[in-house]
DNA sequence: CTGTTAGCGCCTTCAG
DNA sequence: CTGAAGGCGCTAACAG
C-alpha cells in the first residue's frame, strides 16, 4: 500500500481507476455479492492501489448509521481508583468485541448528579444520531429522570452492571450483569462448612446498586444457615480501607467476637485485616476474612486474600455482543447474568473456636 | 423540550416553521453573527419546539471535520491493572475538557505487538477520517514502524506520558509528559539529606519508557552525590509485589545492606515491605522505603508509603488542550513537561545506621 | 442580512 | 450484473 500524496481519495476517483461506476465501488466496498468476479477484482486493485478509504461520515450519512457505539459511564465520584478496577476490564471487553466486528467505540464519562444534570448526559449521542447505540455502565442506581432520558432516545440499550430497568411500562434497554447475591450467599456457606457460626458482614455505601444485593445475600444466606441474627455483626464499611478497619474494630470490641468476616469488597478486607493484625487476632487461625474484587495486590497480603473475581471483561464482551445483535438483526434483548468465582486463598481457613 | 413522535426532524422542517431558509437555520446553529436578532430568535423557537438537533454525520461531511478525536492506547500485555490505574485518570481528564469544547472522544485499545501490527491499530481512524485528532496513550517506546502510520495519517497527534518522537526528520505530534526524571532524583536528593548513603534501586521493566527514565534519574543522582556506585544495589522487580519482594530479599543478603530504597512503583514497594516485614527489619527504623504512582492502598500500608503522585489527570487535559488548540488554530505543536509530586509518608525517615 | 444553490462522499433504487 | 441518478442533512459561496 503506497503512499499517495493527494488529500483525499474518493469512490468516484476508485470507479474511474477501475472503469466502472460508483455504484459498483460501493458494492464492492460492501460486500454486496451481485459483482461480477472479474469487476471485482479490478476494483479491489483499484482500490488498493490508490488507497482508497471510504468516508465514514459520508457512509453513516448514506445509510443512516454509523457503525458507532456509545459508552457512557456514570459515577458520582470525580474519581474512584476502586470503580476503575472494576470498569476497566469492561472497557476492554467491550473495545475487543466490537473491533472484531467493524465497530467504532465513543466514551463519555459523566459525572451525573455532581454538578451535571440528566439534561447534560448523553448531549453527545443527541447531537445528531451520532452512535448506533448505547453501553450504560454505572455501578450506581439510576433514576427516573434518567431512565426517561435514556428511553427517549428510542435507541438500542444495555445496561452492564446492573438493571433490568422499566420506565413507564416497558423495558428500557437489556441488562448484562454478574451474580453478586449468588457468590456471596455461596461464600457465607463455605465459611459455614467451616464451622463458623458466627459470621459477620462489612458492607458498602448502600447506594451502590451491588452493595445493596450482596446485602441482601448475606441476610439471607444468615437467615438460611439459622446462624446468629445479623444484628451487631453488620457494619458499613464504605468501600474505603479505613471503614474496613474501623468495622473491624468494632467486631473486636464484642463478647462474642465473629470468626468470620465477609467484606464486600477487598480494600475493606485490608482494612479488617490490618485491624486484626494490631489487636493480634491471627488471621484464619482465629478470624477467615474474604473480600471481593480480587484486586491486584489481595494476593500478596499475608494472608493472601479469600475473595470474588468479578467477570469484568465478559460483562463488556457479552454487553457489546447483545448490544451489535440487536442494533443489526433487531434481535429483542435478552438479560444476561454471569457468574462471579470465588478465589479461595489463605484468610479462610475452619473454625479454630 | 416536549417529545416528538416523528423520528427525525431535519434543518428544513425548521426552517419552513420559521418560515426561513435551511442557510439561515445552519447560521443560527452554527453561531455565525450575521443573522439578525428577531430572525435568530424564531429560529430559536422553532428548533427547541421542534426538539432538533443537526445530524452530526451530516455536519462532519459537509464541513469535513468531524469534532471528534481519538485516544489510542496502546499496551502491549493484555490488561495490567497498575497500568490503568495510571491510565484512567488520564482518560478522565481528555473526557473532562473535550466534553467542555464539544468535541467528543473516541477510544481504542489495542494491544501492539501481541498479534497486532501496525497496520491494524487505528484502522478505526483510517476509515474515512472519522476524527479530527488523536492522543496516544501508552508506556511503551513506540517504534519505527508505528511512528511512519502515525505520521502518514497526517492528523494532529499529541503523545501523552512519552515522546516526542521524530520521523524521518520532521516531528511526529507534540508529547505531554510527566517529569519522572526530576522526581526521582529529587527523591533520591531527600534520602542523601536524611543521612543515607547506601540507596538502593529497584526498577521496573526495562522496555516501558518510565522505568528507564526513572532509572537514569537515579544513577545520575547516585553519581551526583558521590555515594556508592550503585552496582549490587541496582534490582529489576518487573514492576510486581513479587518482584520487589525478591529484589528486597538480594539486598539483604549484602553485607552492606542498602538503608533505603527507591522502588519504580508502588507494588514493588509493597513486595519490599513485605520482604522486610519477614526479615525482622523495621521500617523506617533500619530501611527507609518509597515507590511510585500513589496507588489507593499506599496510603494504608504500614507504615504509610512515602511515593510519588503522578498528574495523569492533568497530562490528559493538557493532551487534549493542546490538541484542540491545533486543530482549531493551528497552533503548532508544543512539548509539555508536568511536575510530579512526592507524597512524604512514614516509610522513609533518617538513616538511624 | 437572508434566500438559493451547489456540492460533501456514499448508497441505493431503477432501468437496462 | 452494471450504470445512472436522486438523495441523506448540512454548509458555504454567491446573489440579491
Amino acid at each position: 500500500m503506497p503512499s499517495h500524496k493527494n488529500r483525499k481519495v474518493t469512490q468516484m476517483d476508485v470507479a474511474r481507476y477501475a472503469e466502472v461506476s460508483t455504484g459498483t465501488v460501493s458494492r464492492v466496498v460492501n460486500n454486496i455479492p451481485l459483482v461480477d468476479g472479474p469487476t471485482r477484482t479490478k476494483v479491489l486493485r483499484a482500490i488498493e492501489e490508490l488507497g482508497y478509504i471510504p468516508n465514514h461520515a459520508a457512509q453513516a450519512l448514506a445509510q443512516g448509521r454509523t457503525k458507532s457505539l456509545l459508552l457512557l459511564i456514570l459515577d458520582k465520584q470525580p474519581i474512584l481508583p476502586s470503580t476503575w478496577q472494576y470498569e476497566l476490564p469492561v472497557l476492554q471487553g467491550i473495545n475487543d468485541y466490537i473491533k472484531k466486528h467493524g465497530y467504532t467505540l465513543q466514551i463519555e464519562i459523566t459525572n451525573y448528579g455532581q454538578g451535571e444534570t440528566a439534561e447534560d448526559v448523553g448531549d453527545t449521542i443527541l447531537r445528531g444520531r451520532s452512535v448506533d447505540g448505547l453501553l450504560i455502565l454505572t455501578s450506581w442506581e439510576i433514576d427516573e429522570e434518567m431512565l426517561r432520558k435514556i428511553h427517549g432516545y428510542a435507541i438500542p440499550a444495555i445496561f452492564i452492571g446492573n438493571g433490568p430497568y422499566r420506565c413507564g411500562g416497558h423495558p428500557v434497554g437489556a441488562s448484562v450483569r454478574f451474580d453478586n447475591y449468588s457468590v456471596i450467599r455461596e461464600t457465607y456457606r463455605i465459611l459455614y462448612g467451616l464451622g463458623h457460626r458466627r459470621i459477620a458482614f462489612i458492607k458498602g455505601s448502600t447506594d451502590q446498586i451491588h452493595s445493596s444485593i450482596r446485602l441482601s445475600a448475606f441476610l439471607d444466606a444468615a437467615a438460611e444457615s439459622g446462624t446468629e441474627l445479623p444484628g451487631p455483626y453488620l457494619a458499613e464499611g464504605h468501600y474505603s480501607v479505613q471503614g474496613g478497619y474501623q468495622a473491624m474494630y468494632g467486631f473486636a470490641r464484642l463478647t462474642e467476637r465473629p470468626t468470620a468476616v465477609i467484606c464486600a469488597n477487598d480494600l475493606m478486607a485490608i482494612g479488617a485485616m490490618k485491624a486484626a493484625a494490631e489487636l493480634d487476632i491471627p488471621v484464619p487461625r482465629e478470624l477467615s476474612i474474604t473480600g471481593f474484587d480480587d484486586i491486584e495486590i489481595s494476593e500478596y497480603l499475608s494472608p493472601p486474600l479469600t475473595t470474588v473475581r468479578v467477570p469484568a471483561y465478559d460483562l463488556g464482551k457479552n454487553g457489546a455482543s447483545l448490544l451489535i445483535r440487536q442494533i443489526e438483526q433487531g434481535t429483542p434483548p435478552e438479560d444476561t447474568l454471569l457468574p462471579a468465582a470465588i478465589v479461595l486463598r489463605k484468610s479462610t481457613d475452619k473454625n479454630a473456636g
